[in-house]
RNA sequence: GCGCCCGUAGCUCAGCUGGAUAGAGUGUCGGCCUCCGAAGCCGAAGGUCGCAGGUUCAAAUCCUGCCGGGCGCACCA
């Protein structure tokens, strides 16, 4: 109903001021402040008065007269400087959304591929991390939510730098064979994360070590030798840890597709051959990058100014880049490489997974996208855009017109926090005094997930054991990891896209204001009322034909805001899926939870006497929870009925 | 050097395609648990919207130029 008056009312407006006026004027919506001054808010005289060339007031009320309001509509009033304010049938409203949800599938169910996670599989998830895979997993259920038909698959990087340097690490330093790396007990990505870090500093001794790094990148190509077995373990080993993690917070995959298949089943070479052919890439013969096969980027006005105008695909030693794989990859994503992957299950993680030779012939279809959205931070914005390129140089504008970046930027640890775990002397360097340090895994800095994980569990538990709950052992457990998701989830998605999140320990670990909890609690007060309710003998819930009787002077203007609140949820689920602002459905849900606490303490339902007044505050009370699940469910919030 | 992002209350941030008294959270101070759960609510204090121009009936919002901070421009990803 919210959208159908909108529109309609829209339209109506358009005509009335194209017969007035003669002008195409397409009406702005707006909603009003505050709900005395009305629910839906078009500035159009404001606009039209330049136009016009006529006071705003009196262009409003030549337009008012004469304009046929839809059913929905009560009245509509001229304010402010000329605004045309409508009132909507408050009951009618609201009974409407108790029949129906707020949100209505638009996209025509084509297929959306996500990319996200893809951590390198050679050390521990850090908090970084966690804002990819969360983002990554509430943009997955926005766009199913919305319609799309979503495949989220998580990239394997195990043929890459990193992994090497782990390898170098269990081999050449450690002095390890496959079977004690094997041996070495969990947690295996904490221990991977302690030598990556180690590794680099023994790099940094002697540069000369490099050359091991290039020979164990080669192994790890050509996937055969002592080098190559060790990291197809230390990838499978941290995979599966990765997998847990995630799995803690309720994100999960569809497809895990290994950089090593890519390579393995001449996925490149398919790609290579095509770009060779079609003049996008070219052997190097002299220069710096001699002995290279380089994309040029000089001629494009996205890449003006770069220091190097070219990009290198192949390495001189032969070897390929990430760009270049991503290209075939990508390719692949949209069903334009013309191969696929061989495809086996991984009974233990319970997902599917790519090969190179030992795939099975009954397998679900992966890939073929109309859209591909990789989530990736933004420092790879540059990389993104040569992929585009790639596939724009192949013959494929549409392609990379439908590769989308989504791009986010980074978490950092707060001043404090870096202080807290010793990364920060307390005597450093005034002028680093309020700055943010960066993490690294490469360095070792960082607060890896799981560790956050159980501090936030361990949190919950103590707020929950604090107020008495008479909760069973294993209830206790769980509404503790309820809480805990919550509170990580929200903190990830409530910082715009664009900003660096400063992680603070004590800011994550609040349980307080604009949190995850937060919005748990607001629900189960309003699941409770219903308990009490019951326990009093009283009706639970309002048929939406009888909210649509009750008396219209009974809505409140603070009842009826929640109300118009509860029916914008798929106002905000459109924008967010089209903006990738995920945000905005963390900040709505908020303002529904805000709204909610006020009223429950201005508006009592059980002690009310009024039968009508009670059911008014019953329906605008079940509306919210309606409104609030739906944001919950799709921020992937867990909604307990007690905490 | 070129490109992108940020600069709004002590701190962390909202503020949508310009529009109705610049809003939250947190912190500080003061109230509210014989009354549907105080992980809550109510109130107070707190802002030259980085600076300077410009466009406009109207600018935190658009344009230009500065200043401050971050990031990118690898044979790492």
């Amino acid at each position: 109903m919210w959208s159908s008056v909108k529109s309609e009312l829209t339209r109506r407006l358009a005509d009335r001021i194209r017969n007035l006026y003669e002008v195409d004027h397409d009406p702005v919506v707006e909603i009003p402040p505050r709900r005395d001054l009305g629910d839906i808010a078009f500035p159009a005289a404001l606009h039209l008065a330049r136009v016009v060339k006529r006071n705003p007031r009196q262009i409003a009320t030549e337009i008012l007269e004469g304009l046929e309001l839809p059913p929905e509509v009560r009245s509509v009033e001229i304010a402010g400087a000329g605004y045309l304010n409508a009132f909507l049938q408050r009951s009618a409203g609201a009974a409407h959304l108790l029949a129906e949800s707020a949100v209505a599938p638009s996209a025509a169910g084509s297929k959306t591929v996500i990319e996200h996670t893809n951590i390198n599989p050679n050390k521990a998830a850090h908090i970084g991390h966690l804002r990819n895979s969360v983002l990554g997993d509430i943009l997955a259920k926005t766009l199913r939510e919305l319609g799309h038909t979503v495949e989220v698959q998580n990239y394997i990087d195990d043929t890459g730098v990193q992994v090497a340097d782990v390898v170098v690490g269990f081999l050449d330093i450690q002095g390890l064979d496959a079977a004690a790396v094997a041996a070495i007990p969990e947690p295996f990505d904490y221990y991977c994360w302690d030598l990556y870090s180690q590794v680099g500093r023994w790099f940094e001794e002697d540069p000369e070590r490099l050359t091991l790094r290039r020979s164990t990148l080669h192994e790890l190509e050509s996937g055969s030798g002592p080098r190559a077995d060790i990291g197809r373990l230390v990838a499978r080993r941290i995979v599966a840890r990765h997998l847990k993690t995630m799995a803690r917070l309720d994100i999960s995959y569809d497809l895990l597709t290994h950089e090593s298949d890519i390579l393995g089943l001449d996925f490149f070479r398919q790609a290579f051959d095509r770009l060779v052919a079609s003049g996008a890439i070219h052997l190097e013969n002299s220069g710096k990058n001699e002995g290279c096969w380089v994309m040029p980027l000089a001629e494009s006005e996205e890449f003006a100014g770069l220091e190097d105008p070219d990009k290198v695909i192949v390495r001189s030693d032969g070897t390929v880049t990430y760009v270049g794989k991503d290209i075939a990859y990508q390719l692949w994503k949209f069903g334009l490489l013309g191969r696929d992957f061989e495809y086996r299950y991984w009974d233990e993680q319970e997902l599917w997974q790519t090969t190179t030779t030992d795939g099975v012939a009954k397998h679900p279809s992966f890939g073929g996208a109309h859209d591909v959205i990789n989530v990736i931070d933004i420092r790879q914005s540059y990389l993104q855009k040569i992929v585009r390129a790639g596939l724009e140089a192949l013959g494929h504008p549409e392609a990379a017109e439908r590769s989308v970046h989504f791009a986010y930027e980074m978490v950092a640890l707060s001043t404090d926090t870096a202080r807290q775990l010793g990364y920060i002397d307390d005597d450093a360097d005034p002028d680093e005094e309020g700055k943010s340090l960066e993490m690294s895994g490469r360095k070792g800095v960082g607060v890896k997930a799981d560790d956050l994980m159980d501090q936030l569990i361990a949190k919950a538990r103590e707020e929950i054991e604090s107020r008495d709950r008479e909760l069973a052992a294993d209830q206790l457990t769980q509404l503790a990891r309820d809480i805990a998701v919550a509170a990580l989830r929200f903190f990830m998605v409530k910082a715009s896209t664009h900003r660096i999140i400063a992680f603070d320990f004590s800011e994550a670990l609040s349980f307080e204001g604009e949190s995850g909890p937060y919005l748990q609690y607001a629900l189960v007060r309003a699941e409770n009322i219903r308990r009490k309710l019951a326990a009093s003998g009283l009706e639970t819930e309002v048929a939406p034909e009888i909210a649509r009787q009750l008396p219209e002077e009974l809505w409140s203007d603070d009842l009826w805001d929640l109300v118009l609140c509860a029916a914008q949820i798929g106002d905000t689920l459109e924008k967010a899926g089209s903006t990738l602002e995920l945000s905005l459905i963390a900040r709505h849900a908020l303002d529904l939870a805000q709204k909610f606490n006020a009223l429950y303490h201005r508006h009592p339902m059980l002690h009310e006497e009024n039968e009508d007044l009670r059911r008014v505050r019953l329906v605008a009370t079940r509306v919210f929870s309606k409104a609030l699940m739906d944001l919950a469910r799709i921020l992937g919030i867990p909604t307990p009925d007690r905490m």
